[in-house]
This record gives structure tokens, sequence and C-alpha cells, in this order.
DNA sequence: TATTTTTTTGACATTGGTGTCAAACTCTCT
DNA sequence: AGAGAGTTTGACACCAATGTCAAAAAAATA
């Protein structure tokens, strides 16, 4: 009693079990015009009754595809790669296509020549750069060259409308300052991160474009450089909170900064936000877990990384005219790290008023 | 002047170039043995003149291998699957092997089914199980009918010393609690994890041999069921914290848990470590950046993801009697959310002592 | 009905490697 | 020198699909 082997089908078994060419079967499989509705039928039924499936390799060697493509990325913290990875093995899995994850460490010179090797050995067929790698030309010259289409996902204001996916950071930092702005805060202060990532300056523009447009003077002082490490954060926090005319609200460009903000505050018996108002950006799952939980800014990455997928198939497979929205924007979320001082302040100043 | 393409070389071309059969050059390319030492070199000069790749389609049509191995996981925390994920990239890269992420979500029927599409498809060659996806028996049932390979990643005590990868939990749970019970604590509490993961069991198990072996009553009401995520931390700490006859040490199974446990302890008003302990596990990045730190436990997961990785490949192409460590231990990271009062009780137990 | 046009289909070459097996070449040992 | 064993090499079939192009069938037109 021999064991239960599904003996693989290939094309030619579903041709002849259809009684048609096996030519006949790849137009089924590959969706072609010009089939008979009878005939895709019947070789419809003869694959699920064979249980078929295409073989890949050959697929590949006989169309220079492999449906293979990669995500290249510098390693920036767990939640944000999970986040853009998830969204494209969906998006991309649908439209029939496996991703690669690709790792990018060294020297640029390391990084083009294990790109190349990898993407002329796997033959693949496009890529997503994941900031902060979007920031080195070598990558996109070799990907020209190569004549391999990409897709960037970046707050780049380089915006050419066709390989770039972009998210608002600028507006959303504004919107957070008007915010703050709006509750009474007058000395809010800013965290910067690192600055060789593009998003490091359009958070700070936002946040600058707000203190302008209400109005308030921006003090260099409470203007922090961070690295967008915890650390910094920590760093950051000293400088902002050891003298006794302390900021009322403090801004921070991400979450792990504003959570180094944070503990400062603690060690120093400040409480949040009674004394002092802090908020993140990136809303990672660390914004909903520090104490008091932080006001952040959501970036929407899974349909970053949904956009990013189909407009890089479209290229793939030249397909044109598929409109996708140009600049996504970010949802605020509100949590206990901000109100407080500022806004109690607001509150007597509306009362005097009213007296 | 027309733009320098250079024309990809194959198999063909190299042996044309370094006159002899494609099949030598095949022999050059897969490091068989019974090549001359000159044809060898002759055959890799042509290469690297021809910058010649091989073409991986081709060689896994004709050689029935994709080279492609397959990364199954529930989604259960971007810090942990990132670190395996990493792990296992470099470890498969270094052997030639490209990675492919497969989250599994849905009913278990939907997950074979799409496991085994997947498998057929892309004709891969071997599998990587994570917790808690290696609980579903169905699922290695199926790669086992399918005569695919697979290694389990995972705190399974059903060892077979083959396909399995195991880290210590129950060991370094027992450590951490032994540490805090040297320090005075005596009455420690415990907050479980999901019930449905195997993790769950070891690390109350080394919790409560901890407390036998030192001769301490575990209380029941100090054993607090969780689900690893953040609010059931917070329950729990409710549960444990509302009482004035609360715990002097809280030991959580993870670290999210414990970010949850002190939240309430600010909230109430309680110190850390000054009032209460409180210890995680996993050791993220969460339990840095919450104040005060978590002492955490920090599992191999590199390690094994490496160890993982080896097996696997070991196991697709018939390699035997490599040796891999049996069971990995883990490092436990103290930081300051523990000792505190039970520490001070005990030396002024001491100084009782040798007044 | 005959002719043209369009749609549908299949024969066959092609993709770039690997597996099999036998031939050719070396080397050792009588 | 010749036999025998081991090493090195190549000819050729094969893997499972797609691309090309022409033939056959169906539909449209005269």
């Amino acid at each position: 009693m021999a064991e239960f082997e599904p003996a693989k089908a290939t094309i030619n078994d579903v041709a002849a079990a259809a009684g048609v060419s096996k030519k006949t079967v790849s137009r089924v499989i590959n969706n072609e015009p010009n089939v008979r509705k009878e005939t895709r039928e019947r070789v419809q039924e003869a694959m699920s009754a064979l249980n078929y499936f295409p073989n890949m390799s050959a697929r590949s060697l006989a169309s220079k595809r492999s449906y293979l493509v990669a995500m290249l990325y510098f390693d920036v913290g767990a939640f944000y790669l999970h986040q853009l990875q998830s969204g494209l093995l969906d998006h991309f899995a649908l439209r029939g296509y496996s991703l690669l994850m690709q790792p990018c460490e060294g020297e640029v010179e390391q990084i083009v020549a294990m790109i190349e090797q990898k993407a002329r050995y796997m033959n693949i067929d496009g890529f997503v750069l994941v900031p902060p790698l979007v920031c080195i030309p070598a990558v996109a010259e070799l990907l020209k060259r190569m004549n391999k289409p990409y897709v960037r996902i970046t707050p780049l204001d380089e915006y050419d409308g066709f390989s770039e996916v972009l998210c608002d950071d600028e507006q959303s930092t504004y919107d957070l300052a008007c915010h703050l702005i709006d509750q009474g805060h007058k000395d809010i202060a800013f965290v910067k991160g690192d600055p060789s990532c593009l998003a490091t300056k359009m958070r700070f523009d936002g946040f600058s474009r707000a203190l302008n447009e209400r109005g308030l003077v921006r003090r260099e002082e409470w203007v922090v450089e961070g690295t967008y490490a915890f650390d910094s954060g920590v760093a950051a926090g000293e400088k902002l909170l050891s003298s006794d005319a302390y900021p009322s609200a403090i801004v921070c460009s991400n979450d792990d900064m504003a959570a180094g903000v944070l503990a400062v505050a603690h060690e120093k018996g400040l409480q949040v936000p009674t004394d002092v108002s802090v908020t993140g950006f990136d809303d990672s799952p660390l914004a909903s877990q520090t104490w008091p939980a932080l006001t952040s800014v959501r970036q929407p990455n899974r349909r970053m990384a949904e956009i990013a997928a189909n407009k890089l198939i479209d290229r793939i497979e030249n397909i044109e005219g598929a409109e996708y929205p140009q600049n996504l924007s970010c949802e605020i979320v509100y949590r206990a790290s901000t109100e407080g001082r500022a806004a109690r302040q607001t509150e007597r100043e509306v009362e005097d008023c009213t007296v």
C-alpha cells in the first residue's frame, strides 16, 4: 500500500486532460485574451482536477520575469519596518508577487555591489526603497542602469509623481503644534531627529511654520538635536528640563525620544502632562505603553505600502493610467501626555476675561 | 552612441570563452569535485571576465531545487519577528538561500491551504516555523506529507533533537526569581502570558520551581492570567496593586505586560522599585525605554535563528553529522526596575542580626 | 455563397541551467 | 608496454513553462 503521493501535474498533463495544446493552457494560466470561454472553462476544470500549480522556475525562465520583488532597507527599527513589510507582503501577494527582504549595511560600494549581485542572480523584477536608503543616489543610479523598476517610500520633496510614495510629515507636525498652541501652550520645545534623514527636516519645518503662523517666537535653545534614539531623547530632556524656566510642551520627532524625555521628567519629579506636555511621532506600540501614554502621529504605513506595491507592479507590467493619491495624510492620536499646565493657564486667562 | 548595456552572459558564453563544455562550467559553479585545478581557474576567469551570474530560474528548473526557504509565522510582535528574521536572512544568505516571509492568519484550514499552494507554486525547499505556529499539528503534518524539511523555533518540550531549536525559558525565569529572592523578596507575584503559548507554561514553571526550592509559598491570588498584551498587564497590575498588602515584586511573562504593571504603579503613586519591583521578559527595546527601565530576560534570538537556518539547510542538502547546541540559555539584564523595598527590608534584617 | 477579417488554436523553437552516462585522459602497478 | 583503476570531461536529453508565427476556425462583409 503505497503512500499517497500526488504526482505533480505539469502543463502537459493539463493540456492532455483538457484536449488542448499546452500553449492554450498557458494562455488560461496567464489570463490572456483570445481564448474561447468554453475552452477556458475546460482547461480550468482540468487544472483543478489535476491539482495543478504552474512551476515558477519554468515560468520565469521562459518569460524572463521572476515575480520576485525586493524591499531594500536599513535597519531603522522593527516597528516601522514590520508595518511596511507586512503591507507590502499582502499587496504583492494579491498580485502574484513574492517579496524578498534585503537589509543593507556597510559602505555604499558594498551595498551597491550586493544589490547588483542579488538583482542579477535572482533576476528580481523590481525594488522598494525604504528611507533612509532612498537618500543614497548610487542605489537609484544602479537600479536605473540595470533598468529595474523601483518605488521609493519617502517623505522626499523631489516628487516625480511616478516612483515615490509620500506622506505629509510637515503638515501633521504643523497640526500637532497648532493643537498644542490651541491648548494655550506658548513655550514649546522641539527635539529633532537624525539630520541625515529627510523626515527630520520636514517635521521641524511643520513645527516652525505653526509657531510662525500663530505669532510665537521659536527659541533656539529650545530646539535640540537628537538621533531618533531613546538615549538622545534622555539627553534632550536633560537639556530642556534642567532649568526652572522649562518649556510647557516638548514636541519630539519620534516616540523613542519622547519616551526618553518622559523618563527625565519622571526623574526630576515633574508630572506629565501637569507640568510639561510631551508628544511623539510614529505612534509605535511604545507610544501607548509609556506612562502616561504619548500623544503621537500615526503615519499611514500600511496604506503607503499598498500604494508602493501597486505602483511598482504597474511599472513592472507596463500598466499605465492607474491613479494613486499623491500625498497621504497622517492621523494625530491624542493621549494622556498632552494638556496640563498650559491648558490650565489658559483656563485661568479665560476666567479672568469673563470676570 | 548606444548606451552601455552589458548583455547577460549565459553558461554557454562562459563555456565558449573558457574552451570547455557547459557541463564543466556547471561543475565549477556548484563547486563539484573532479575538476582539474587548472580548468577550474580558467572557467572562473571566464566567469568574472564576462561578469557572469548563473540564472536562478534555470538552475532550479533543472535541479528541482529553488534555493528558497520560507518563515511561517503569526504576527506576535514586531520586535521578536524582526530579530528572528534578521538572523535567518543573514545565515540563509551565507549559504546561498533566499528567505520568503509568510505571515499566517485565519482558520487552520486556510493556513494549511495557503502554505500548500505557496510551497508548490514556488517550490520552496524548506520552512522555519515560529511559535506559536509550532503548536498547530496540521501544519507540521502538511509539511511531512509534502516531504518538505522544516525546523521549529520553539520552547517546545517535545524535543526530537533534529527539527527543533530550543531556548531555556524555564531556567532563566527560575534564575530571575532566585535573584529576587536573594534580594530579600518574599512576596512575589507572577503575571502569566497567553495560555495557548508553550513559553507561558515554561516561564511559570521556572518561577514556581524557584519559590519551591527556596521554601517560599506561592500565593494563588498573586498569580494572574495575562495575554502578553500591554492592556492585560494593566489589568494584572490593578489586581495586584489595589490592596494594601501588595507584593514586593511582580514577575511578568513579557515586557509589554511589565510596562502595563509599571503604568498602574505610577498611577497609584507607588515608586518602582522602591515600593514594588517589576521584571519583564524578552528584553525588547521597550524594556530600556520605560521608566524605570525593566530588568528583563534576553533570549538569544539571533543565535537561535542562526542554528535554525543551518539545521534546515543541512536537512535540505542531506548533510549529516553537524553538531548544534541543544538548549540555548538566556541572559538576564538587570535594570532599575528591581531591588527596592525587599532589598531594604533585608538590609534591616541583616542589621538586626548583627546588632 | 464567396471573400475578407478577426478570433482562436497549436507546432515548434527557446529559455539556461543540471543529470546521466559514456568516452577520454591520467596515473599506478605489474 | 599494457592492464586496470580512478579522474576529468563532454554529448545529449531534460526540466516546464513562454514566445513566435502560421494555420484553422469563426465571424463579418460583400
